[in-house]
DNA sequence: CAAGTCTGTGCACTATGTTGCATGATCTCA
DNA sequence: TGAGATCATGCAACATAGTGCACAGACTTG
């Protein structure tokens, strides 16, 4: 299990709500793990009953908003987690899929499905590039450790997703010129 | 579901048993999909039920050893699967968390993790050159669809690995330094 | 030919992720 | 001020993925 870790890690950033959790999984977070509401309220129930992480007091109580924050258990379990080996995640593509599908099947079906993860990457490698840029400007302490990890790690995001940009329009081309000679 | 998807694209390529299934996954299917010989298993028996695949009656039939392939309504629901839209495969890595979590707890514990993972790339790099260069020597036949396709999708592999190596020499070299400042 | 290992298949259980729906609280604007 | 949107939390059911273990047949070697 790590969406417990991934969870534990975006607190210790910021105490934070169940709704906020799941709003930064559509931004920085998102970029290299993404989970659903549901999935985090499951597990920060979980979590709490593990104790690992606690409520803040400062909550209005007629409110049913609760912000959690990580306490020194919950802390010790990251460490444990950091230090211990893991296997490099798998890759796990359907794209790569149909176009192996498709080249057994035969016909193009699969150049409109290219063309629009094409637009996806596009939209999402401009988005990381406006990240990057205004993180610049609003942070240039280069020296903070926490900072130049976030950045470097955005950086590996924009790598990926130009090598996809090039890639995809690569091989949309050699299929669309395929199409053409018959 | 896309495991079946998976399944059905390699048996198209070839009919196979279950655990050459499973293998065949450790090489060039296992580039962007993974699956235990467990899940295989199962899915090949669901399949079988809802009539998209048939053992071959050239089995030897006093072997447990069965050997799947296609028939027409797995192709058929190949085809329509492979024309259906869906969202890009999210990316998932353990790693980035980690990074993310060290930044935050402080401590340099990260990066053995990181020379790990270097190491694994780096093979991983080369298993997929040396594909490559079988490949080119194998069949020149640039003209065929099916083994363009498979050999862009290599490439597509040898990137990403090239994209993870530079990247994790270049943090490790950082977070090195920073080490040696204190 | 007995003992040990390898190959191929499979069950049961657990963990993780997803979908659909429900509900109270808060905001908003006519 | 009350009808409707939307925010924040959550349950239940289901779908998918992964681990551990078992077992029968084939292969191998002293």
């Amino acid at each position: 299990m790590s969406l417990a870790h991934v969870l534990l890690t975006s607190l210790l950033e910021k105490p934070s709500t169940g709704i906020e959790l799941a709003r930064r999984f559509d931004r920085s977070m998102g970029f290299f793990w993404n989970a659903t509401h549901q999935q985090i309220y499951r597990e920060l129930k979980q979590m709490l009953e593990k104790g690992w992480i606690s409520t803040l007091a400062t909550d209005d109580s007629d409110s049913r908003k609760k912000t959690y924050q990580v306490v020194e258990q919950g802390r010790e379990e990251l460490q444990r987690w950091v230090a211990q080996q893991d296997a490099p995640s798998k890759l796990r593509d359907e794209l790569m899929v149909k176009l192996r599908a498709e080249a057994q099947l035969g016909g193009a079906t699969i150049l409109p499905e290219l063309r629009r993860h094409l637009d996806l990457h596009q939209a999402q490698y401009t988005l990381y590039q406006h990240i990057a840029q205004r993180d610049q400007q609003k942070k240039s302490d280069k020296s903070d450790r926490a900072v130049m990890i976030q950045h470097k790690i955005l950086e590996l995001g924009i790598e990926f997703e130009h090598g996809w940009i090039t890639w995809l329009e690569d091989v949309i081309q050699i299929l669309e010129n395929q199409e053409l000679e018959n």
